[in-house]
DNA sequence: CCACTGACGAGTG
DNA sequence: GCACTCGCCAGTG
């Protein structure tokens, strides 16, 4: 982030208010940043993240409660996935997570 | 300015 | 469940 545009901030905000336990999906965030639809967009925010460790990016995952897969480097996925199990979050057999439980929703 | 790309999602068949 | 299409919009050449 540091000099990223008003739209990317909002995202990085919205991840930031993720708690930890819990996932959203990418058009989760992209609602909850007031950019609805834009889904797509929060996925290639996230990417020009890279190495930032102030947002907690691997609480995002799709839709389908499993981690996309990236262009560059797989060690990401993996990593994704072990930071989530080290906060209590669960994987099924299939490798994803089962949203019914896991996935936050905002009380505001 | 134009075309293409990319951690995606929802709708349709 | 799978394949396809369209919408999103910042970054790059």
């Amino acid at each position: 982030m540091r000099n990223a545009s008003p739209t990317y901030r909002a995202i990085y905000r919205t991840v930031k208010r993720i708690p930890k336990g819990k996932v959203a999906t990418y058009g989760q965030v992209a609602t909850l940043s007031g950019l609805p639809g834009a889904a797509r967009q929060v996925g290639y925010a996230l990417h020009a993240l890279k190495k930032d460790n102030s947002v907690p990016w691997h609480r995002v995952v799709n839709v389908r409660g499993a981690i996309s897969k990236r262009s560059s480097g797989r060690s990401a996925e993996v990593d994704q996935r072990l930071l989530l199990e080290a906060e209590g979050v669960e994987f099924n057999v299939a490798g994803r997570i089962p949203l019914a439980r896991f996935c936050w929703t905002p009380s505001s």
